[in-house]
DNA sequence: TTAGCGTGTTGAAACGCTTCGACGATCGTG
DNA sequence: CACGATCGTCGAAGCGTTTCAACACGCTAA
């Protein structure tokens, strides 16, 4: 491999004005940046990353850490991963893939200098790796909302104005009676605070809007969905609006229903809270409030790099929620059906 | 950050010696080590990665060059990243994410020296990345098969064997007529190889057992898998066998057969080839032939492993098919209903 | 007794880059 | 015309490791 003294050498130039080309850091005249260039072109020259990385105490690779496993809905994951990626990309950086599990990871890419700054996913109210982070040099942007975001830079989807957009959404629509099908057990019993956010914001629009709201947790299986919906049935068989939280669920929840002889779209208004390819892969397109994954990923990216340069104060980024009406959501009993 | 020579001065000892302590390349004494590990200890030592990178030309990083956009079934998709991440770890490496479509990545980490070695999924028959890995000096690992494998490493499921397997179990049940539903278009213009490894094995297989196949291509929607349901049903209504290799329209698939009042498992058997726990999923219980993906990854990451100490010639490993009955598949028309 | 060996440790030379301070040349200004 | 800026370039000092050659020491073998 071709060193920057060997591209010094053929353009004739010392080795600090090959640098300086390549960083821009420093005036350089217009032949002598072209023949450096020729000379690099040439020689099929690329900085060697650990060199620089030793010099300049700039690696150029974010960290993400996702959770590879079970739990938050896969295709989601992905989303936010292409977004971090893509958007790392803009500003000339790679990605290191770290696991959620792999919480000494946390310290090996911090303290080893292989990481410029940090972006974490599906943050839990008290999350353990938030302490680690605060404390590392690297600046950090948290994808969802721990307990105490004090200090800390957090992006995400706002779940409590969806949870009240989509309440709206039912309510004037006609619905008086509506629930919410949700995250599993498990996800609840983390603390995820995605789901309770938005369900704060579903029960205060119920209130302010003096409907009944019903919430059941979901599995994500084929099992859990009939039973989410067959035990909402039979407890509140008033209800004609259902809000469907769980991805993984969704599909088994149209089917339940559609065995149980509920229509949706006429009897039955269904609202998902989900990716708008997964609301427009189900059985019917879905009226769905966006989870805007790739979005959420590429504004921590921006959020991480505007740190890099120069002292930024925390913030905590809300995106404000978007619903699309398509063909689940029909008008409810105590509408005018005009 | 401390470092190695702040460990040395604080062990009383020399800075090789630490360095032959962390890596064991030289007999310490015990009580010497001893001293040097708590002196690490006590000031938290962690050696900087790039200037180790620098001074070895060893990062202990792999690259990983993932399809993070459509085509590919997602969940797969994860779990192949999966198996590469924990078992990179196991060999302590981390792992640098790139996309697929970033192809001057691969000359970036390549020639920039940012990663021990490459693995790259989802390999299509003429692929333009093939000939850049064979020219990096990184060892690679490919997921899935190129035209002409000459010379590169590859690891997947053996497509071909599944899919005689698959005619063999619907056979033995006494199908005489089976189909398969297999990948979108798209993929199948790509030359995805696998989609067509399948696809020889399936057509070997009926031809030596004597029944006939017929083939449809659909797309991961719900209309596409309703379309190839029909077309179908249509054009070959003796079939009481369907092979699925599309995750996407999967339930889709059985959704269609439903509303066409063929019972699944009964009336109509079904086979899908695809992960477990999507297989799992379902309506009902498939009977499926396993996409280990997260074993393909770790077997990926193993080979690269190995290439990475000492010179290994390169080799191919094609992962025996599993099927594993359950719901979905029945004994046909010319069985004995025992 | 001495040559030779293995063990444990050291010093110093890389590794390839960035960046600081310095310096000559060119320029505008009073 | 002299002065200080500004511009373009250079040399050299790091950055924090690894690793090689060398050496001191205590053994064993001849």
């Amino acid at each position: 491999m071709a060193t920057i003294d060997d591209v010094a050498k053929a353009a004739g130039v010392s080795t600090s004005t090959v640098s300086y080309v390549l960083s821009g850091k420093r005036p350089i005249s217009a032949p002598t940046r072209a023949r450096v260039e020729r000379a690099i072109e040439k020689l099929g020259y690329r900085p060697h990353a650990g060199a620089r990385a030793l010099a300049s105490s700039r690696t150029n690779v974010i960290a993400l850490m996702a959770p590879l496993r079970v739990g938050v809905s896969v295709p989601v994951i992905m989303q936010f991963v292409a977004g971090v990626v893509t958007r790392a990309r803009d500003f000339d950086h790679d990605v290191l893939l770290l696991t959620q599990d792999d919480v000494s990871g946390l310290d090996r890419v911090t303290s080893g200098s292989m990481v410029d700054a940090l972006v974490m996913m599906d943050i839990e109210a008290d999350d353990p790796r938030v302490p680690l982070v605060a404390a590392a040099k690297q600046p950090t942007v948290l994808i969802g909302l721990p307990q105490d975001p004090e200090g800390l830079s957090c992006v995400d989807l706002d779940f409590e104005a969806a949870g009240r957009l989509a309440v709206r959404h039912l309510v004037k629509a006609g619905h008086t009676d509506v629930a919410l099908i949700g995250s599993p057990p498990e996800v609840l019993r983390r603390h995820t605070s995605y789901a309770e956010r938005l369900m704060r914001g579903l029960r205060d629009q119920a209130k302010s809007s003096g409907v009944t709201v019903k919430v059941e947790a979901c599995d994500s299986t084929p099992a859990g969905a009939s039973e989410a919906v067959d035990t909402l049935l039979a407890t509140a068989p008033e209800t004609t609006g259902i809000i469907v939280h769980n991805e993984g669920a969704l599909p088994h929840v149209l089917a339940r229903l559609a065995e149980r002889g509920a229509v949706v779209g006429t009897d039955m208004s269904v609202v998902a809270v989900c990716p708008t390819d997964v609301a427009l892969s189900q059985r019917i397109p879905m009226t769905s409030i966006d989870l805007p994954a790739e979005d959420i990923g590429k504004v921590a990216v921006d959020m991480v790099m505007t740190r890099l340069e120069g002292e930024q104060p925390s913030e905590t980024r809300l995106l404000a929620p978007v619903l699309t009406e398509r063909e689940s959501s029909a008008y409810g009993p105590a509408a005018g059906h005009d």
